[in-house]
DNA sequence: TACTTATTAGTACCAACTACTAAGACCAAG
DNA sequence: CTTGGTCTTAGTAGTTGGTACTAATAAGTA
């Protein structure tokens, strides 16, 4: 099998790193068949540490930074809100949680950023998913800024089909059809 | 003040490295008014590793305390495993992750427990979450105790389509059919 | 004083880099 | 076909924090 292209390997690469940060640029350059070179443009690229900072991150105590990404937190910011119609949410993946954790959460947290703008476009107290079909398109890498947006295809009394795609640049790395469930207030 | 002599340098050596063991020789030196030859005969006498394999060492520890933390806090407790056939977590709802609205938590958790279920269940190294077909069946309460069951209903050499039941009790909260994508590494 | 232990100085070497320059490979458009 | 751009590789100098070793010196003791 031939090399993989640029965007390719730097995706398997923090890939590789969220699972095994204690792999030098040498292996890293075996492992992809590139020179070491390349593996610290990549790096460069993708701001990631050298290993011994990347070990060093590790053994520090992050894990109170690590623990304190959970679920709820991690919506992303709610930019624009077209009530009933469509929102827009940007999330930003930061790099000290990545190589721990990213790996199992990147699904997840893509999953969550789209759920929980789902619910906000719905301008109803409370506002619950029913049912989706979702699709992860496309990795996202380190400190990519996942831009996701929502829009209402339809709409009655109780049901909302909401159609939802998430963004990294031009690139679609997201999408999902959530069908939401609200009550109204006096239910 | 005087220097210590050999025995008590090499004790306090020992305890201050217990506390911080990302301190240098050079700043070992400088701490204890001795050349850095002589914290060098000293650790040697005392074998304790240079300052790169004592960091590597608290990171490999705290990598593993914070890999089963993050996995035990977002997927629960993984009670049952049968490699690449089936397996089954428990997750109590706590109030935290009801927190701020209870509807958004709901989703995200029961989606994220089935997700690293998935992801638990396949015997590689890497496995992402390729797309998913989820329902919401029923609502959530706190201290309920969702059980969710993983099945594996095919699996190529790249593709296992996987089927998740989530329960409370008798009552299915949660269903979904997750297509999860992995790689074969040969590292 | 002679002997032993403890300390310091200094050299060569290493791993795993950073930061930089320069050149070649490859493809895509004018 | 050639020019330009990105991608990749090669190579050098310099850095950190060491190992491993030799040699000289200082301090304590019989």
């Amino acid at each position: 099998m031939g090399k993989y292209k640029k965007s390719t390997r730097q995706a398997l690469l923090v890939d590789k790193l969220s699972t095994n940060p204690f792999m030098t640029d040498d292996q890293l350059a075996q492992y992809f068949d590139v020179s070491i070179q390349t593996i610290r443009l990549d790096r460069l690229a993708l701001n990631i540490p050298e290993l011994r900072e990347r070990i060093k991150s590790v053994a520090k105590e992050e894990k109170n930074k690590i623990r304190s990404l959970s679920l709820q937190e991690v919506t992303g910011d709610i930019t624009e809100v077209e009530m009933n119609k469509r929102a827009t949410s940007v999330f930003e993946v930061e790099e000290s949680h990545t190589f721990l954790k990213y790996n199992v959460a990147r699904g997840q947290y893509l999953f969550a950023q789209a759920n929980s703008l789902c619910v906000a476009v719905i301008d109803q107290p409370v506002v619950l998913t029913k049912s989706a079909k979702i699709n992860f398109v496309h990795q996202v890498k380190v400190q990519d800024k996942v831009v996701s947006n929502a829009t209402v295809q339809s709409m009655t009394s109780k049901i909302a089909i909401i159609d939802v795609v998430s963004k990294v640049g031009d690139i679609v790395v997201f999408d999902g059809l959530f069908e939401m469930y609200f009550k109204k207030e006096d239910d």
